[in-house]
DNA sequence: ATTCATCTTCAAATTACCCTCAGATTCATT
DNA sequence: AATGAATCTGAGGGTAATTTGAAGATGAAT
């Protein structure tokens, strides 16, 4: 994992890179913002921390000329709490995340975690219903706490399932959503995915939800 | 659209609001538990953005008291927490959604947008007479708020005998409306779905709205 | 090439639904 | 009250939809 540091003062720097060094990290040093655009174009990294209130030179371009080559996705902005204005808070909160300093290097070693692993699954989104709770970045599914092993098919039934959960799901919908269009007229496949899918559900402890509706197509419910 | 944020980082809580009140939400802040569960006492809230890592409070408790008044839909859990039983825990106990930490506004923007379709594609296109609703798109029937089982048929008869209520309908309106026209003659198949559906309603607490008017067919009615 | 997991096809078994039917009941008219 | 027509009811058959188990493709990994 690399890491870049934007940070013009070289005992923070230097007391940083010898922190995250020892958890693993690689890390750079930039001491302006022109080096550190400079690095920028030479290598990726996982994440950039970014001091936006050094002297010589407006953090906020830096910032902007990140944005403009997508790079902002793994920067963690630190800066004084009191120089925050509004502008700097719209590029902070949400997408990228920031830190005030004074800070622990611990938290700081957290909020790179947090933004690596945001990084590589792109947040891990979970969706649930009842006991059952699907990772749709990780694609994995789990029903009372414990993880299931479903095919790739049956992992896209069981999303579509939950995501239109409570309503009615015509056939048709489901071929078209999880093969192409055209496939009219059989539905063998489907009747054998279900089938699975039910068996892996309801051994995994669970009631099953997949209701058939006879002449249209299943509704996934619990009533 | 109400959306309720519960957070403590005012930062965070404030450029999340900013971006959704661009995007035509109405958004109102909870920088603690306690002010939130006063808010949703006092408001009926689209979607309630709940971070369940704030200091000072059990995350979980609000989520149970939400649980307890039947407010959960809506929640969508945000949380800095890394570990998947911590999310795990959070949908359990009743949210059906979590976005980790840190998230672009525009991911939370969209998932906002899942949630309430689903929040209201659920409530909408009901038909209902006394204690009878309809769902015209999941094609489902309740009485007295519990679900009955209809066949396609019978959930065809009621919805015509809902949409017109009170009004007299020939046996021959009936035909063709829910099968061809030309089934005159012999109304045989009416009869054994108007007892069909007699049955059903009447062993769900219902009152017998469906009047025959001899000689002619049929009207639905509460007297 | 071989193996393995997965996806798909197939056919038999089961189920749900719709409709028919015949006997019982209700209704309007006399 | 008596009559015939209309309606109700329970039972059952026929058909199509669904479920199920097994076996045949497919395709990726070794």
């Amino acid at each position: 994992m690399k890491i870049l540091i934007v940070e013009d003062e070289k005992d923070l720097s230097e007391s940083i890179a010898a922190y995250l060094t020892d958890e693993d990290y690689s890390c750079d040093i930039a001491s302006t913002y022109h080096k550190a655009l400079e690095k920028t174009e030479l290598h990726e990294y996982d994440c950039i921390l970014l001091d936006i209130t050094m002297p010589g030179g407006s953090g906020l371009d830096i910032l902007n000329e990140l944005k403009a080559n997508n790079k902002t996705d793994g920067v963690l902005i630190i800066s004084a709490r009191n120089s925050l204005d509004d502008k700097i808070k719209g590029l902070t909160s949400g997408a990228d995340d920031y830190l005030a300093k004074p800070f622990h290097l611990s938290e700081l070693s957290a909020r790179i975690a947090a933004i690596i692993r945001r990084k590589n699954f792109d947040g891990n989104n979970l969706v649930k219903f009842e006991n059952i709770i699907l990772d749709t970045t990780a694609k994995t599914a789990s029903v009372n706490n414990q993880f299931i092993e479903l095919t790739r098919k049956e992992y896209e039934l069981l999303e579509y399932f939950i995501s239109n959960k409570k309503r009615v799901i015509s056939k048709d919908a489901i071929a078209s959503h999880l093969w192409g269009d055209d496939m009219a007229g059989n539905y063998d496949f489907i009747y054998t995915h279900i089938k699975n899918l039910r068996k892996k559900l309801t051994s995994a402890g669970d009631a099953d939800y997949i209701k058939s509706v006879y002449g249209i197509g299943y509704k996934f419910t619990d009533r």
